[in-house]
DNA sequence: GATGTTTTCTAATCATTGTTAGATTCTAAC
DNA sequence: GTTAGAATCTAACAATGATTAGAAAACATC
């Protein structure tokens, strides 16, 4: 009735908690696992009860949705920041080294939402995998095409199917998630030895 | 009142039903994980209610428990056959050849088992953990030993730490439960790439 | 301070789950 | 065929879960 152009929008209260929520959800999810971890746990966390979530999002899937997008949309991220330091035409062993690089340090380093992408593989209702999938292939295509990059450099030996590489260097990567502690050696020397071993295991 | 001898002891049909609840039980445990999977949906797949169960296994949580024992058993054998197949005193490179073709092939061979070691990690109970605790210990161990037999051998390159350089194999060996296809690749030929990739690469 | 909006809480619903005790059926030996 | 034991089912229990509608509080604006 009042079509007043009190535009003002303060919008900022509610926007903290959101994002206070997602944090500690990615928090639990990536420990205890989807299944595991109570909406009324995730609220707590967040000085809240659990019927308060829902003035924040639509079901627990769509909770569970957005931490899976941030997390790969994170690793991706971090990975394309790596390569854009890198001159235009860079080589595949460079390339290879700055996706390690990003990939790990995203893992290690914030392993909240990370995690969560790589625990929580199969355990998860299909409509909410579904959300992340677009990303998911994205990110998996950048890897790909890396990897024809090292076939066509020749660099990767002839008879090693580049794909299969990848994902063995994939692997090798995210399981890092379950034995890391930040207590040990550096995310840095770490990153040096995977690129070393992969390096000189592909030709 | 009637203590006569009467010991015959068929015993036989319990002992198979136990068997067959522990092979559903890890087929979904494997795929939907561990919360995720009701004693009802495990009865089902017997056909059986799930009160059942319990004259055979005294909890969810016990039943688990055997499935991971198992699992872990399993691996541990199927690499201890390979081992059995060389002479007493192997070298590095053969006992990782070895290794590396036990622990794939228990692991894509019986998915059903193996994957639920691998994928309900941190995702059960504590109580539940500690039963496999020993026997996943003892099975690390035996890749402890391997690594610092490659150590002295000087096969593994001096700057790269041998421990790491195992948990990059596991890590690789354990996502191939993620990604493997029974259509594709044969498990030897997988087998041969991963110890190709590694044997060059810690060197 | 009154008012409208934003945010949180309360309390209840409905479904599901692990678990148990007792009744029931099945099986095999006599 | 009777009987004892083994194996399964039935029906309930208590706890917990996600979800919802409406009340209450917090907040900002006038």
């Amino acid at each position: 009735m009042n079509p007043k152009v009190t535009r003002i929008k303060p919008v900022l209260k509610k926007d903290k908690t959101r994002e206070v929520l997602l944090d500690k959800a990615a928090q639990m999810f990536s420990r205890q696992g989807y299944q595991s971890t109570s909406l009324k746990e995730i609220a707590a966390a967040a000085n809240m009860k659990a019927g308060s979530l829902y003035y924040h999002f639509a079901s627990k899937e769509a909770l569970m949705a957005e931490v899976l997008d941030r997390s790969i949309q994170f690793i991706s991220d971090t990975v394309a920041e790596e390569i854009e330091k890198l001159n235009e035409n860079y080589t595949f062993e460079d390339g290879l080294k700055a996706f390690i690089n990003g990939h790990l340090t995203a893992i290690l380093k914030h392993p909240d939402y990370t995690t969560t992408t790589i625990r929580n593989n199969g355990q998860i209702p299909k409509a909410v995998q579904l959300s992340a999938h677009t990303k998911r292939e994205h990110y998996e295509q950048q890897w790909r095409r890396l990897m024809a990059q090292g076939r066509e450099e020749d660099f990767i030996r002839p008879d090693l199917d580049e794909q299969l590489f990848r994902l063995m260097v994939l692997g090798s990567l995210n399981w890092s998630s379950v034995w890391y502690k930040p207590s040990g050696e550096s995310i840095d020397s770490l990153v040096k030895h995977f690129t070393q071993v992969f390096l000189n295991g592909c030709r």
